[in-house]
DNA sequence: TTCAATGCAAAGCTTTTGCATAAAG
DNA sequence: CTTTATGCAAAAGCTTTGCATTGAA
């Protein structure tokens, strides 16, 4: 039927954590935090609950290879970055930059797709690598 | 140490599959396409193969959240263009735009990150998807 | 009291690894 | 004969599910 939702502490708990990061949080990384809270939260609950943000649309999710998943709140100021993964070392780069706008507008435009620039990554060789395989 | 590579049927076999398959295929599908030919080969070794042939630039793997790892060939007249893939339905884009190298020229001049044109594949929603989801 | 939420343990999946065997060079 | 490749079974991760229990309304 119609499904009354229930306010209880663990998710609002888990709600304030996502809130408050910055950047994009692995379940793990959100169990990290609970247990430093002294929160003691099942890791199923917390599944559950960052799927269900998920799925309102407050929370996004997105997975990369051989990686656990992760979330990131959706606030109202989030400029939202890309990441760039060397193929090499395996580092990831986040980063903030107009550039990849442009691109996603001219795409959407003139090829009638939505890039989702969260779950984009861009793969290549970075700085350190370059550097190294020059030697 | 060098370590010599050597040429064994199961190799062939599978980089003959993929080789054929203009779209994406998963480690499913090979083992299914095998048991197809009549060819008993391992899904250990279907994974290496992949694993293997994608390390070497000669395959592109793709993951989405809660799906397997899709591999594709890349084949000659796959250089000049880059890839979509849409979430929802794992259709596989190929564009050729010069958009793109305008962002990589930028990443690396002011990123210092070499992008690799040909790895990369950016995430979004088609126009199909696009349109269904309004409804 | 009712029904959603929780949490443990167990199951499910995909992918990787250990190790003995087979095959290439 | 030496070294790489294979393949089974087992392990490893991450995530989901079953089910009894807790707790919100």
């Amino acid at each position: 039927m119609a499904h009354t939702e229930y306010k209880t502490k663990q998710r609002s708990v888990i709600e304030n954590i996502i809130k408050n990061e910055n950047e994009h949080i692995t379940v793990d990384g959100v169990m990290l935090k609970l247990k430093e809270n002294g929160d003691n939260i099942g890791r199923t609950t917390v599944y559950r609950t960052l799927e269900k943000l998920s799925s309102e649309g407050k929370v996004r999710k997105y997975v990369n290879a051989g990686e656990s998943a992760c979330y990131q709140y959706i606030s109202d100021n989030c400029q939202e970055h890309f990441h760039l993964k060397c193929s090499n070392c395996g580092k990831l780069i986040h980063i903030e930059c107009k550039h990849i706008d442009e691109l996603a507008s001219h795409i959407e435009k003139e090829h009638n797709f939505t890039v989702n620039k969260l779950k984009t990554v861009l793969y290549g060789i970075c700085e350190d690598c370059a550097k190294n395989e020059k030697n």
